[in-house]
DNA sequence: CTGAAAGCGCTAACAA
DNA sequence: TTGTTAGCGCTTTCAG
């Protein structure tokens, strides 16, 4: 006997859409999952009562029969100024509308680093990065569900990563500057608990070293990547005595920050000092003067991870890869060369 | 007999961990559901077995059989330039993190107006906006799943919806500049698709009418929100023979585009033009001149989503509510008085 | 307070 | 090519 537990939802399922159509159930699930053998007069009368019983698969049932899910899980560390980056709407972006291509589902987990995660709803984890969230991913692939980390590049670990060459990038930028005839460069850092922030730091210095510039450490000022800090960072720098002439900024929105502090002291830029982020935020753009900056390939990072997850997915055998993109100086007109 | 598809993922059931605790699956599944009935003997020891065993029920059993689901999709309609509105970040920020608190799963659904959703995995929506979409609202709806829009205010359909009062701002916004003595007030309006472009053409006539200003139809250009029919819209304004001495422009990025342009042509803003946005996004404050705008409380408007789905999804006696938010107008230096 | 047993809706052998 | 049947892992009466 069928019991309904009240007459709240009316659900129309599979036996029923059997019933109707005068086939069994099995013959209705093969007609959902597209098995080419069954009979075609069988098929159109099944994908006729689908349609007048405006039948649709449960999802969890399917789920549970099949033992897998086709849910990609993006986790997204909840910490300070994640979201002024730019980086994670893009991210979202990219990641969103790959995944409704490839018929996934995606779950977004907005959370904090010490929070456990359900690992049995997902089929799949992207972190859009890994701040003192490790623990999550150690029990994912503990667990053996297919994992790809942005943002990170990990050595140690068996983990499929998507990164992009920050310590290149940096270099870069460092370099550029010095080509313009700047001695005295000056760095805003990120958050040095990120990989991204301090590769940038690594490229910096090496950047320098190339130049034949010495390092002073009161030229590195580290922040965590908020507006605020940034503010507080750009004073400390531009109030310096012997103030540098141009600063190489961990990311856009700060150094968006950094160029309205200096307008506020009066400096102009690029003239009395210039001014170089990463990123390739938008709002670089529509600034004073518009931002010259890193560009990173955000929106390729996301497709590739999910097509790096989805490879995984299809296949227990698949091994995790490591892949290292690069990045690109796009020259505006926040820099200028000194005499 | 247990027959294990493969040795592929081992996955310990509520079984295993009856087993090792000596009590029945009931009992575990009492204790993972907190049942103020079970002897703390027995619970204690549950709670230690899966600790020991690492056991995470699994999520889609447990749907299948409640017969209901936490889970909250967000719809956001995939049309040009929608990610370039600041406005889904906020919102994706605000959902996002309400719902990591309220222990709701977020499915994000980024997806063409015309795709078919499966509603079996909802156990609620929030439409981001309806665009093209009204055919997934109201499917959800005969299927009896709650639903909230946001930035929709329909009238006709008993649905919740939380939206601003965008006629309202606008009319502010027209009146902040016949304030100042403007005349000749333009307005760049959005993607006439959306309910909130419409509404704000809307309060800009509203505007003109309440200050004695005549309506010109060659002083409204209307666009799709994008920064190149910005563009085109600013210079269709600003070459105008009798050129606007202000312009009320419906979103934040195409002002900062507008302004871009306004500089290209060598315009002063606020001095030859005085210029104001809508949605206070952060952009505006590095622009040039800091853009002058109407504020949205987005955050609260996400958060308010979230709370009155929850609303619906708890009760099936809950009647849905429509909310009409206000907006702010936040004065900044895009706009001058004229004497 | 606890256990046995019957589902939730679907898939996947195995037979036919 | 199709139907029968036994689960997937959990919840939930209903007895006890």
């Amino acid at each position: 006997m069928r019991t309904r537990r009240s007459s709240e939802k009316i659900t129309v399922s599979i036996e029923d859409v059997a019933r109707e159509s005068g086939v069994s159930p099995a013959t209705v699930s093969r007609v959902i999952n597209k098995f080419s053998s069954v009979k075609e007069k069988n098929r159109k009368a099944v994908l006729a009562t689908i349609k007048k019983l405006k039948f649709q698969p449960s999802v969890f049932a399917r789920r549970l029969a099949k033992g897998k899910s086709d849910v990609v899980a993006l986790v997204i560390p909840r910490y300070e100024g994640v979201f002024y980056s730019f980086y994670v709407l893009e991210l979202i972006r990219g990641i969103g509308t790959l995944c409704d291509a490839l018929k996934l589902d995606l779950l977004l987990k907005l959370t904090s680093a010490e929070s456990a995660l359900n690992y049995t709803s997902m089929g799949g984890i992207i972190f859009a990065d890994i701040i003192g969230n490790q623990c999550q991913l150690s029990n994912a692939l503990e667990q053996g569900i297919p994992c790809v980390v942005i943002n990170n590049y990990i050595k140690e670990i068996g983990v499929s990563c998507i990164s992009i060459d920050n310590v290149k990038g940096a270099k870069e930028a460092v370099n550029y500057l010095a080509g313009l005839g700047h001695k005295r460069i000056a760095h805003i850092s990120g958050d040095l608990t990120t990989q991204a922030a301090r590769q940038r730091l690594e490229g910096y210095k090496k950047g320098l070293k190339i130049n034949n510039i010495d390092y002073r450490e009161d030229y590195v000022v580290t922040t965590d990547y908020s507006r605020g800090k940034a503010r507080w960072a750009a004073h400390k720098l531009l109030e310096l005595k012997e103030a540098p002439s141009a600063i190489f900024v961990a990311s856009d929105s700060m150094a968006l920050e950094t160029m309205t502090v200096a307008r506020e002291l009066g400096k102009s830029v690029p003239r009395d000092i210039s001014l170089i982020g990463f990123d390739d935020n938008p709002s670089g753009l529509y600034a004073p003067v518009a931002l010259t900056t890193i560009r990173q390939p955000l929106v390729k990072m996301a497709e590739d991870s999910v097509k790096e997850l989805n490879r995984l997915m299809s296949s227990s055998f698949a091994k995790p890869a490591k892949n290292l993109l690069p990045c690109e100086l796009v020259i505006r007109e926040s820099c200028a060369s000194v005499r």
